[in-house]
DNA sequence: GTGACACACGATGGATCCAATAACAACCCT
DNA sequence: AGGGTTGTTATTGGATCCATCGTGTGTCAC
């Protein structure tokens, strides 16, 4: 749209209405690790923080709440939900049975400068060492890759999925640090490869395995999960 | 806690906080057809007609949007969504890959009281011959087989695509009848075999069989959606 | 007659104030 | 001393009023 590289894949909502514009601002610190799962929100405290009364962060909150980084309790506010560890294991098995079918449906619509922008996406986290900014070029790079499929309701799931469960990728890659960094290229280039010939077969074939050894690796580690 | 017996039916949502109650409601008539797709939800009547101020019903709304049930837009309002051939299309092979998983997790903790229920829906199915008295008994029986999966947002996103798509099965049935009524009865049986022995492999088989071909049937009368 | 612009109306978004609910603590009674 | 109860406080839920945005209509110019 403009000139300037949006960060997030889809189009941004109008920030010029207030609830949305705290709802992007808390969201954005709590997928940056700013806001960790079981803290509260208090309306009054985020009103205050943003200059503006609590009407519009409580649309905020409900908004968060859509997007499944948030549970509302009525009369008790709202916190960031602590996920357990077989939790995240039925997030990650959704995105295994999901996230195919988001990327066969984007294949149909993907252009060619897309695929090059994913390849450039692989290349700069092949270069990379930091763990946080890994987190931001993955995320990227299979956005990318999702990014053509016409269904909103089917990016805004995949969207959730991602979101809901990214402070667990980012408590697991900070503990174990990068050192699978070769099998995950590995993966990428298998995907991407498939990608690019819009195989929608191995693109399936190779995204499961990619989310599903991501997933047992994860679940690898119980301690930085809630106790269930 | 006291003697007394509480009001609330304990799995469903307090109903003392009003835009809880103003969202549920609006939810049923949305379900039940009363409000159509492509209609307007203005706060001030509906504010109205529960005998509440706007404000409740605006959070109502968030809630409605929180469950697929509404589209907001800043400064134009809320709408039922009319979705074209091809988005029912995609929710349905979203349904596909997701339920299954549902299901196959409910099978580890479903009881045999719960089969039991089930297979009480599934006669009074086979006995019924009104349409929307099949839409409400179809509903119940998968929503049963559903039950026991302990995944609160496994659950909600299958809640999800129901949901969003009650209006259309419920056009298609009272255009084509139940005349497909020893089908659907037949892959009922099969599913409820699947069940009621616990077995992930087929009750998967015939649940995507059964999903799939009510896909099919659905978009073989284009006449009911929007023009895309 | 048709196009564009401007104005008015209606609906939504936001701020302030008040009521209700829940966690917390001190207190009293046993 | 312990458990239950009650009062206090902080936080959320709701109502009313005002500002802002979008839309429709009417008019004026071409």
């Amino acid at each position: 749209m403009t000139h300037e590289a949006t960060t997030t894949p889809a189009a941004a909502p109008p920030e010029s209405v207030t609830s949305q514009r705290i709802a992007t601002a808390l969201m954005d610190a709590i997928l940056a690790g700013e806001i960790r799962p079981g803290e509260w929100l208090r309306q009054d405290e985020i009103a205050v923080r943003f200059g503006a009364s609590r009407l519009p962060v409580r649309e905020a909150l409900r908004i968060l709440e859509s997007e499944g980084l948030a549970v509302l309790s009525p009369n008790r506010g709202a916190r960031i939900p602590e996920l357990s560890l077989r939790e995240v294991n039925t997030y990650y098995r959704m995105r295994e049975r999901l996230e195919p079918l988001t990327l066969i449906d984007s294949l149909d619509h993907i252009t060619d400068a897309q695929i090059d922008r994913i390849e450039g996406i692989q290349r700069e986290i092949e270069l990379n060492t930091d763990v946080s900014r890994f987190l931001v070029l993955d995320r990227e790079f299979h956005m990318t890759s999702y990014a053509a499929c016409p269904s909103e309701m089917l990016l805004a799931t995949t969207l959730r999925l991602w979101n809901s469960t990214q402070h667990y990728r980012r408590a697991f890659m900070l503990l174990a640090g990068n050192d699978r960094a070769a099998v995950v290229n590995a993966e990428h280039r298998l995907l991407l490869d498939a990608i690019s010939r819009r195989d929608p077969e191995d693109s399936e074939r190779f995204l499961v395995g990619h989310i599903r050894r991501t997933r047992v690796a994860l679940t690898s580690h119980p301690e930085v999960f809630a106790s269930d």
